[in-house]
DNA sequence: ATGAGTGCAAAGGCTTTGCATTAGG
DNA sequence: CCTAATGCAAAGCCTTTGCACTCAT
């Protein structure tokens, strides 16, 4: 499941004449099996053989790789995930009393519209437009008031 | 212009018997003014009275309030703007050069579209909807490569 | 008058960085 | 082998907080 990633990050690492270490190998593992976005501290935890400077070190070396992404919004601390390129696009669920995040898809039709009224939005500012985030906020089932 | 926010404003702090006092004016002015979210370092340079942990304070005061909203994010740290109440619904634009953010409004029926979405999501998954947030990334007018 | 608000400065907490050691290719 | 990568610990930077003074009501 994972190794068609494993294989991707090891390309673009190799063109930067990076290696692809232990440590890294296993951010990686731990941001594909997590499905959502995760902060230092939960990236630590499940993987108490990577200390921390090197996590926040190879978060930075992927974000510029551009194979890790930076979620920053959610509760107060950034969370990353891996790059869209690995695990398609997709948006995010955030819960504003817990501060859960989790991924999202919308209906292709509407990220078609979107895509379209962005280009419009180019077309109209002078913009360059190359991505686009949309973020769900509200509560989560566990914190939305129960009914009965 | 700015009258009819101030009052919203010091209708709700009048709420919560909470003092518009000057400092406090001149935030909402600024970001007001500004038509897209602020750093504290701009905010700043554009109030020299106003202190640091005023604003700080401050800002964390209209927050819990809900007349201004946290954008994190874009670049590193947090921005702050009038909350949609004030302003009105709006996404933004951010560019990944320079960091700068701009607002940025997307036609009616696409976010009716999106309405619709994300209330069907609700009922897919339990969430509770309250909000989104779209965010646009590319380049602005200035950072663009120049075509000739 | 009297308690909220502010200023100042120090503390906090996540993140970054320097240097010596370890390990990947 | 030889440089990149890591560990450890200290430094950085935005943000928060304590305390005394000031101002709004």
């Amino acid at each position: 499941m994972t190794e068609a990633i494993h294989e991707v990050v090891a390309a673009r690492l190799g063109e930067h004449g990076v290696r692809y270490t232990g440590g890294r190998r296993a951010l990686v593992e731990v941001l594909a099996a997590a499905g959502r976005p995760l902060r230092v501290e939960e990236i630590l935890a499940a993987s108490p053989r990577v200390r921390q400077s090197s996590v926040y070190r190879n978060l930075a070396l992927f974000e510029e790789s551009g194979l890790v992404h930076r979620v920053s919004g959610h509760g107060d601390h950034a969370r990353y995930e891996l790059a869209e390129e690995l695990v398609g696009h997709h948006h995010h669920f955030a819960c504003r009393r817990c501060g859960a995040v989790a991924d999202v898809e919308l209906p292709h039709d509407l990220e078609s519209a979107l895509s379209g009224a962005l280009a419009d939005l180019a077309r109209r500012t002078h913009l360059t437009v190359e991505a686009h985030r949309i973020d769900v906020v509200g509560l989560c089932a566990a914190c939305a008031p129960t009914a009965g």
